[in-house]
RNA sequence: GGAGGGGUACUCAAGCGGUCAACGAGGGCAGACUGUAAAUCUGCUGGCUUAGCCUUCGGAGGUUCGAAUCCUCCCCCCUCCA
């Protein structure tokens, strides 16, 4: 019985510290108070970040107590990846409005009745420089130089500040405030989560469970999805844009997100597998991907249309149907030369961007490329403007 | 506090008095090829009133006909010593 719920909870998982633990948990019968936490910092859930929610739905369907843990406390510290020391505070107002985007996402996935929602601030305000001093001095600076992160930066001499060693001792330190059974994250998570293990301890609690979930790698497929990378496809976002971003993955990433993010069964995917090895087109089954994904986030019927709105628009080369409308006085330009308009419309960065695109062949006006990077558009003109594969607008000259 | 090393475009990284809007790599964008895939090839990758001009090499001054390159002061980072 336990053992059929540990496979269910393992599947999918990189690593359970410990198993044997997690038996236990459960073998008293009562439900678990599982803990993920989130930084506030960038308000909008993407696809990477619901490996992990999917995982907490699980628990939640089997009856544990599911807490979606905004570290609006920790955003003022700000995890300490990378080398990007200094971030900037965000003020209580910001936290607020990102928390509540965060929240409208994640509730699409996980029950909005029995989830709940919590925020560090609740005891890290409480607790003061005392409280703080207790707990720094409840870990050591060896071991928080043990961190993968802090040991390379370490070591190859980029500067760590000395609040960062707070992050985790203060994401720990949650689990405590919670008294937390299960703590999840991705796999870049693990140190902080271990810390939170010791402090447990440290404070006289049963340590928490720790389950890591892989990184889900973003539309380049070497790193992993992340807003700031720019690689993300947010769930959020319009059917047409997440069909247009899965059909731009390549055929070897879109196993793993079959992997991690279809419901499908492990050996469905392997069925999908063999037939494309046997000669069917990767594409369509990318398209049933990127159906399934559609229809989690907004429903069949979009899903359907964003697939023949991709059909019509790139394998006819149709215009897309949706495209973004402009109207612009001719008076308000500083010169009518094609340049200043298409940067005017948002389709170049900037007036020499422009002349580049002209001289690569990448500007359409109503489908037709143009070369004659000096062309004055008239007043009273209307036609669609194009740069590039995928970026339109329909512009109105007064 | 002392000694030494360093801060160059989105990132890494050359350059160390003119030929530097700044080598090279990565990334990004565009074109070709395709399944808007990947891989590959090609081009572009500061701004503007674009065959010309203007602003960039941590910041501010200075030397010079001329500075990313030399000098002065300041700011920041790193290493070793205390």
């Amino acid at each position: 019985m336990v053992d059929d719920v540990i496979g269910e909870i393992s599947r999918g998982t990189e690593e359970v510290i410990k198993v044997a633990e997690l038996e236990r948990k459960l073998a008293r019968g009562k439900p678990l108070q599982i803990k993920v936490g989130f930084d506030p910092t960038a308000p909008d859930i993407h696809l990477g970040h619901t490996v992990v929610i999917n995982k907490m739905r699980q628990f939640q369907q089997m009856g544990h107590e599911v807490t979606f843990l905004i570290g609006d406390f920790t955003a003022l510290i700000g995890d300490p990846t990378g080398k990007n020391v200094t971030r900037k505070p965000l003020t209580v107002e910001e936290v607020a409005e990102n928390a509540k985007t965060y929240t409208e996402q994640v509730l699409k996935i996980l029950d909005p009745e029995t989830t709940k929602i919590r925020f560090n601030s609740e005891w890290m305000n409480e607790m003061g420089s005392v409280g703080m001093i207790r707990l720094a001095s409840r870990y050591t600076v060896a071991r928080m130089l043990e961190r993968e992160d802090f040991k390379n930066r370490y070591k190859s001499g980029v500067s760590i500040a000395v609040h960062e060693f707070l992050y985790p001792l203060v994401q720990g330190y949650d689990s405590v405030a919670m008294k937390t059974d299960v703590e999840m994250g991705g796999t870049d998570q693990t140190f902080n989560l271990l810390v939170g293990r010791h402090l447990q301890q440290q404070y006289g609690q049963e340590p928490q469970v720790i389950i890591t979930l892989p990184l889900l790698e973003g539309l380049d497929g070497v790193q992993k999805m992340s807003k700031s990378l720019n690689n993300y496809i947010g769930v959020d976002e319009p059917a047409n844009a997440m069909f247009g971003k899965i059909m731009s993955i390549s055929d070897e990433l879109m196993w793993r997100y079959f992997e991690l993010l279809s419901s499908r069964s492990l050996t469905d995917i392997q069925a999908l597998k063999s037939a494309v090895e046997t000669g069917r087109n990767p594409r369509d089954v990318k398209f049933e991907l990127a159906a399934e994904i559609i229809t989690r986030f907004h429903n069949a019927s979009a899903a359907e249309a964003a697939q023949a709105e991709f059909i019509a628009r790139f394998q006819r080369g149709a215009m897309p149907e949706d495209i973004d409308e402009k109207t612009l006085l001719l008076a308000d330009l500083t010169n009518p030369g094609i340049a200043t308009i298409l940067t005017a419309c948002g389709l170049t960065a900037s007036n020499s961007d422009a002349f580049r695109m002209i001289k690569q062949k990448a500007v359409k006006i109503d489908a037709e490329v143009i070369s004659d990077r000096n062309l004055q558009l008239q007043q009273g003109f209307s036609g669609v403007l194009q740069v590039g594969k995928r970026r339109f607008c329909k512009l109105f000259l007064k």
